[in-house]
RNA sequence: GGGCGCUUAGCUCAGCGGUAGAGCACUGCCUUCACACGGCAGGGGUCGCAGGUUCAAGCCCUGCAGCGCCCA
């Protein structure tokens, strides 16, 4: 590291310049290992989280910075807090999506698809693509400042990674949780690969037309009308179902009707499961090889399976004089041809639900073929338990009910899918169709010995891989140090749209190969959406790049953002505004530095304060300091990511800057060296302790002021990087000192507000004749003033005089505005500039505040109930209020009686 | 069809039993020696609707309406 960032610059610019400052601050992380995860360390505890990987061929969007963002200030969070954290980056090779990306690009360039290459030359082009394009994700982690474990950086299909893939495979298939079996898919003709459920999406409320024709009866006069919102599937039909109570169909059960394109001949059967009588005629076609619930008919009834449609979408041989025919073309030629024959009876309009391919939106095909499944329900029964005991918590806890509810209703899990980029199955085949399974691979079939074998074309689904992520990446199926240190992981933190997709499926994984779960908490964040509540997509053009956010705004300013947004149970609006409004925080924050740094004299910073200096406002900062501590903690410890940074936020801005710094400059400007030495120590602890809490969050800012502001003051006692430094302590708060002060904000703010509305700006002295008089009731506050504060009163309202009077009021003088507080009055003369009609409507304003607000009160005192039933400190409370209020009251009334009383007040 | 969530200031959202808060936006004043990415002051809400519980309800319960999401 150069002497230049040791030390910092030694002052500092006007305003806070985001772009050098975090190129700088990363690489010096990075490069000194500053977030490797000590597998060896046994005795700080460990926090550990594993990255969800993001697709390797994408590109950071919004929903990934919010997971970098939470996952770095739970993470940096807990290394300042003292824990031996690892936060293991990585990437996932995204089967079909990848495999897409690449197949575009080579049809784009060289005209080309997969199947002119050969399987081979394919892959190597992925890997080649992999490699060019693989860094991308990892550099734009970086721009946000993500405090991951580059050294430990793992991708999907590396070889330890596809080791532990293949011996999941194996054992499961071992222990017959893994099969092969020739069922119904949800089939992609555009991806040509089978899906499993949790791919498919469904559309609402599409726009189907329910269409009827008439099939003949084979042996003799009459017809039986059905409809289908698919007509095109009608060729594959092999039964017509009515219902057994169905009185209009009774007789027609166990006759044959005549396929009107295709001669067959096809029974009627009675089906009480798939036929509803009241809809439509209360008869249904069946057409077992291309529909879900016709399907199991088929398999009730022993009907014929017809695949009519094939992997590529388009009409089979099956389907007679349509074949060939794509299976929307299929559809208007089957009813031109029905209606040619007269058969048509008719259609309407029939909202429906159609499933698509969460990748390409191609409407699904049901198909009949063979693939692999996990046998699901054994290993779900496990998961399940983990949440019920209380072993994985779900933050927000709502989450639980929809996890078990998927859980508790589980599907078998197809795995395999017709792609070439992915983990190959690890199954071969010989001549005779026997299967051997195997972690290497076999040199002979296992059950006939044959020699020449075939392994299974397909790969495995990608999720198959995710859901061994949190142990696969710390080197399993070997025991290493990294696992024992490091899993089970603290923290699972992702978008709650993939509960099932990783959630889930890791839960499963995890319990059975680990015997433990592989996180303790599972928070799932909302989703990011567009300022006006739209989900950003690139075909509606709203996506927002976090990078070109980082860039103008700074990674710090959307960090916050995010951080500031993320409210357990809605979605996140994000509008650049609130970026823009955070990027000034930081701003704010560097400002109020560079005034310490301008203020600091020779200051040198040794361990152990000296409290006997501090005024009544360094006490009232510190206190306020401690509880932005406590607040930040408890909400950080709760997941509250919004109000921890919200506690932060107003500490710093309305506090620190607002209040204290303007407060500070009394004591700074002053002859009293023990005063401005106790100053300029709270003011040093004060930022020192905001960078501390705000660094999880801002990392880089925190980092640069660490270093400038520990150069300043030559505390070197401080660790030389912020990542070094000790989070703040929950500890008690100081409410005596801040309950002390309140009356003298309240003094300023009630001056201030006479200024305000008396239009007096701040370059005018008050008090220049007549001095601004304070009545004080409280001798401790009287005593506050007496030691000093009233300088401060003075500067921060600009008033020349100011006089303090013990008891309730202050001498009436003419032409003076009144303000009334708790415990204090307040008048400002204002001879020449004041205006009776607004101050009297000021007047009349206040009392009209304070009479709504006494009405109400009293009203609840009046009340018998109220009395005698509630909790007697809040009748006490409500007197005590009520009486304050009738106090403000009094004063008001004759304040205005004064300037009513024409006296020669105004003109 | 089942489930979950939301409806609070112009906008985005906190609050979840003791008579409403923030940020942004808005209005007035101010280039005061940290900051105009700023300061001071101010206006603005019958907390979706209708019932109920309670001494007391945005806050709990019931129903209704609208919006959104998930699952079938």
């Amino acid at each position: 590291m150069s002497d230049e960032t040791q030390q910092g610059p030694a002052e500092l610019a006007k305003g806070y310049e985001h772009g050098e400052v975090e190129a700088r601050w990363y690489r010096s992380w990075r490069d000194r290992g500053a977030f490797h995860g000590d597998e060896h360390d046994r005795v700080r505890p460990a926090f550990s989280i594993v990255l969800p990987p993001p697709n390797v061929t994408g590109s950071l969007h919004l929903g990934h910075a919010l997971t970098a963002t939470l996952q770095d200030v739970l993470v940096r969070w807990k290394k300042l807090s003292g824990f031996n954290t690892l936060w293991l980056p990585g990437t996932d090779h995204a089967g079909i999506a990848t495999q897409m990306v690449v197949e575009k690009e080579l049809k784009r360039t060289e005209g080309k698809s997969r199947h002119d290459l050969g399987r081979a030359e394919f892959l190597k082009r992925v890997w080649a693509w992999k490699e060019r394009y693989g860094s991308r994700i990892g550099e734009q982690h970086q721009a946000l400042g993500a405090s991951l474990d580059w050294e430990r950086e793992r991708f999907t299909m590396d070889e330890g990674l596809s080791r532990a893939v293949r011996e999941v495979f194996v054992r499961l298939h071992e222990e017959g949780l893994i099969y092969r079996e020739k069922k119904l898919i949800n089939w992609c003709p555009d991806c040509r690969t089978a899906l499993s459920d949790l791919e498919v999406e469904h559309e609402e409320g599409h726009a189907g037309e329910l269409w009827s024709f008439a099939y003949p009866l084979a042996d003799g006069e009459g017809e039986i009308v059905v409809a289908t919102t698919r007509p095109e599937t009608m060729l594959g039909d092999t039964a017509v179902a009515v219902h057994p109570d169905d009185a209009r169909y009774r007789a027609l059960v166990g006759r044959r009707v005549r396929h009107p394109l295709l001669g067959r001949e096809l029974p009627i059967v009675a089906d009480a499961v798939l036929v509803d009588m009241a809809f439509g005629t209360g008869a249904v076609k069946v057409t077992p090889a291309h529909d879900f619930n016709d399907f199991e008919v088929g398999k009730r009834h022993g009907l014929e399976f017809l695949t009519v449609i094939g992997f590529d979408g388009r009409m089979t041989a099956a389907a007679g004089p349509l074949a060939g025919l794509d299976r929307f073309e299929a559809r208007r030629e089957v009813k031109r041809l029905l209606e040619e024959r007269g058969l048509a009876r008719g259609s309407r309009p029939n909202p429906m639900a159609l499933g698509r391919c969460q990748r390409s939106q191609t409407v699904l095909e049901p198909l009949l073929s063979d693939q692999w499944y996990v046998r699901i329900a054994p290993l779900a029964a496990p998961a399940i338990e983990a949440v019920e005991q209380g072993r994985v918590r779900f933050v927000p806890e709502g989450w639980t009910n929809t996890y078990n509810a998927w859980m508790r209703n589980i599907h078998d899990w197809c795995i395999s899918r017709q792609l070439w980029w992915g983990h190959q199955i690890p199954a071969w085949y010989c001549e005779a169709g026997h299967v051997t399974v195997a972690r290497e691979t076999p040199s002979a079939c296992a059950t006939c010995g044959e020699v020449r074998l075939r392994q299974d074309e397909d790969v495995l689904d990608t999720w198959f891989s995710s859901a061994l992520w949190p142990f696969s990446t710390m080197g399993w199926p070997e025991r290493t140090e990294t696992l024992r240190t490091f899993y089970p992981t603290s923290v699972m933190e992702t978008g709650h749209d993939i509960i099932f997709f990783w959630v889930a499926r890791m839960m499963m994984m995890g319990i059975h190969f680990m015997g433990e779960v592989p996180f303790r908490t599972v928070y799932l964040h909302p989703m990011v959406r567009d300022a006006k509540g739209q989900k950003m997509s690139k075909t509606k053009g709203n996506v927002i790049d976090p990078l070109d956010i980082t860039a103008k705004y700074g990674a710090d300013a959307l960090r916050f953002t995010l951080a500031a947004l993320t409210a357990q149970g809605r979605d996140i609006k994000l509008a650049t505004e609130r970026i823009e409004g955070y990027r000034a925080f930081a701003n704010k924050l560097w400002n109020a530095s560079r005034f310490a740094l301008m203020n600091l004299g020779d200051h040198v910073e040794r361990g152990g304060a000296a409290p006997a200096g501090r005024s009544p406002a360094d006490r009232w900062i510190l206190a306020r300091l401690q509880r932005a501590v406590n607040d930040t903690v408890e909400a950080l410890e709760a997941y509250r990511f919004n109000d921890a940074a919200g506690a932060v936020y107003r500490f710093v801005w309305h506090e620190l800057c607002d209040w204290y710094i303007e407060l500070a400059k009394e004591a700074l400007g002053g002859e009293d060296e023990a005063a401005r030495a106790a100053t300029r120590a709270v003011l040093v602890r004060c930022l020192s302790t905001s960078c501390l809490l705000l660094h999880p969050f801002m990392p880089f800012i925190t980092e640069e002021l660490w270093h400038v502001l520990r150069a300043r003051v030559r505390a070197d006692a401080w660790p030389a990087s912020i990542l070094d430094g000790r989070f703040p302590a929950v500890g008690p708060v100081d409410e005596g000192s801040e309950r002390a002060f309140a009356p003298i904000l309240g003094i300023v703010e009630a001056i201030r507000n006479i200024r305000g509305e008396m239009n007096v700006a701040f370059k005018t002295p008050l008090g220049q004749g007549e001095p601004v008089h304070v009545a004080v009731a409280d001798p401790a506050t009287l005593a506050l003033v007496a030691a000093g504060e009233d300088r401060r009163i003075a500067r921060l309202v600009n008033a020349a005089r100011l006089v303090f009077h013990p008891g309730a009021s202050t001498p009436p003088v003419p032409q003076s505005a009144v303000g009334v507080g708790d415990g204090f009055e307040v008048r400002v003369p204002l001879a020449g500039v004041i205006d009776l009609a607004a101050e009297t409507a000021r007047i009349d304003r206040e009392v009209a505040r304070v009479d709504g607000d006494l009405a109400g009160l009293e009203r609840k005192l009046a009340t018998p109930s109220f009395v005698e039933r509630a909790p007697a400190e809040v009748v006490e409370k409500d007197r005590a209020r009520a009486a304050a209020l009738r106090e403000a009251r009094e004063k008001l009334t004759r304040h205005r009686a004064v300037l009513a009383g024409g006296d020669g007040a105004g003109r």
